[in-house]
RNA sequence: GCCCCUGUAGUCUAGCCAGGUGAGGACACCGCCCUUUCAAGGCGGCAGCACGGGUUCAAGUCCCGUCGGGGGCGCCA
């Protein structure tokens, strides 16, 4: 067997989405896996809905998701003379022909004959078209499309993922090769590049399972062997319908927005309708790509699930070394506006995020949850003041910065004997303190353990966190 | 309507091809433990082979049918 390669040939007139994603990762991850190469195509010979900001956009998409490419991106517009040219051939070996009907008039004939209860098929009119009547259309300048000769017979493949499948040649009518404005179809590009590019494997979602007769007709036709076959479930929407956006957003890039990591997403995607059968949840790249097998990739469509996405995000998140994620946070310190103080404080930013990531779902809530450690100036929680800012809770804060003030080193063992000991001599429970300083020191009910972030923080900032939680009780009390 | 694909809990899945351990794991949900809070974590629980026939000593696994779900039927890709 010759050198596996694979594509993935997106058309620009949309962004990339999460399904869409799935096919170029199980494109990569089987490439990656044989040895083989992954080529980018794009497929922009509907001029009227492909535009260069989304082909732009679908690379970017492409490059987050960590998906490299070995060549490419080829774009189809630049090559239409070589489509024009096989057209032109089938056409003289007869195996094609020129098609001068209109949209309207095949609209006519197609609701007449559903109106009598007849499956309707392209009629071949123009087939059978006199001398006579090709050359007054041609007088009037009709335009005129390239349309394919389907063989009799019947047309099957054995599809890698699925398995046998076999229809009547009948079944489907003389498709359109080259639209009358000039410009290939899919079948007929799809087809050329796919044989010029020595494309090994076409992997592709299940919606192209009918498409691929038509295709291998073409392959038969012009005397070229085709490619193996392998079609992805299609991802659908909890409603059980494709996703679309009805179901919420559903570009890749709109994931990178709201905070995901990429290795989440990736190990997501990666295990709808395939699993690398194993009892465990997240992956490296390189072992999914390892354990990668076509065989193995599921039959029925798969439900995305954005909780379960979630989930693993914010599992991710907490269990990964800061260093990890910390490109990938660079923006929403940005967007929060933190992200000066953040590169300053080096290290301590470090140990910050790590102390505090554990609780983020995602990258923008680590980002939010970040700001209030890195600067002091928050507001305070209105649910938490009322909740904690009791009147008597105001004199115990201050005793405690009485404490605190003496406590050396300021450590988190320190703080807590200091805490403590001043609970005991109070005669309340540690409670009380623990909560109105975590308000004080964050303006937050939640935070990691109360003496990890007194250590985080320093005596210093808490000290004037707590003199600036003590000037504002009275205030925000009621 | 016609053609094609598909069917393990609410969801993602292992097991099916080479029939035989109480159908395993995860998300979600519920309970308990841990605990300064919230998560996390630990422990436990709820819940599934779509249905009906066959083949077989034995069927989630093989065969047929029914029903359900999805896709396609463009001068879109």
């Amino acid at each position: 067997m010759g050198m596996i390669r694979v594509r993935f040939a997106p058309s620009p007139t949309g962004y990339l989405h999460v399904g869409g994603a799935r096919t170029a990762l199980f494109n990569w991850l089987f490439a990656r896996k044989e040895g083989g190469k992954f080529i980018l195509r794009i497929e922009d010979t509907d001029l009227e809905r492909s535009s260069r900001q989304m082909s732009i956009q679908i690379l970017k998409a492409l490059r987050w998701l960590g998906l490299d490419w070995d060549e490419g991106p080829f774009f189809q517009s630049k090559r239409l003379k070589i489509y024009t040219g096989i057209a032109e051939r089938l056409l003289k070996e007869g195996k094609a022909y020129h098609c001068y009907c209109t949209k309207e008039e095949i609209e006519e004939r197609k609701n007449k004959a559903e109106s009598e209860g007849k499956a309707w098929k392209y009629d071949r009119r123009c087939l059978n078209l006199t001398k006579q009547e090709k050359e007054r259309f041609e007088k009037e300048g009709r335009p005129k499309a390239v349309r394919f000769i389907v063989p009799e017979g019947r047309t099957e493949f054995r599809d890698l993922v699925l398995k046998d499948i076999r229809v009547k040649n009948e079944e489907i009518e003389d498709f359109v090769l080259i639209k009358s404005d000039g410009y290939p179809t899919y079948h007929l590009s799809v087809v050329v590049d796919d044989h010029l590019m020595k494309i090994s494997h076409v992997i592709r979602g299940a919606d192209h399972i009918a498409n691929t007769p038509k295709q291998i007709m073409l392959y038969k036709a012009l005397g070229w062997s085709p490619p193996q076959f392998a079609h992805l479930p299609l991802i659908l929407g909890a409603d059980r319908k494709k996703l679309s956006k009805r179901h919420g957003e559903t570009s890749l890039l709109s994931f990178k927005k709201k905070g995901y990591l990429s290795l989440a997403m990736f190990n997501f995607l990666a295990q709808l309708s395939w699993s690398p059968g194993e009892e465990k949840e997240f992956y490296e790249v390189k072992e999914l790509v390892e354990k990668f097998s076509l065989e193995k990739v599921r039959h029925s469509n798969p439900v995305f699930d954005f909780e379960k996405l979630s989930w693993l995000n914010s599992k991710m998140i907490s269990s990964l070394p800061v260093e990890k994620i910390w490109d990938e946070l660079l923006p929403f310190f940005e967007k929060e506006g933190i992200k000066d103080e953040i590169g300053r404080r080096g290290e301590w930013s470090k140990r910050m995020i790590s102390l505090v990531k554990e609780r983020a779902r995602n990258l923008e809530d680590l980002a939010s949850i970040a700001k209030r450690y890195v600067r002091s100036d928050f507001e305070y929680r209105q649910d938490a003041v009322k909740k904690f800012w009791k009147k008597d809770s105001r004199e115990r804060i201050l005793k405690l910065k009485e404490a605190f003030a003496k406590t050396e080193p300021f450590t988190a063992d320190e703080t807590e004997k200091a805490l403590r000991d001043l609970a005991d001599k109070m005669g309340v429970k540690a409670g009380e303190l623990i909560h109105p300083l975590r308000v004080a020191l964050i303006g937050e009910r939640v935070s990691p353990g109360i003496f990890e972030v007194l250590e985080i923080l320093g005596k210093e900032e808490v000290l004037s966190r707590i003199r600036r939680a003590v000037k504002n009780w009275g205030q925000v009390l009621h």
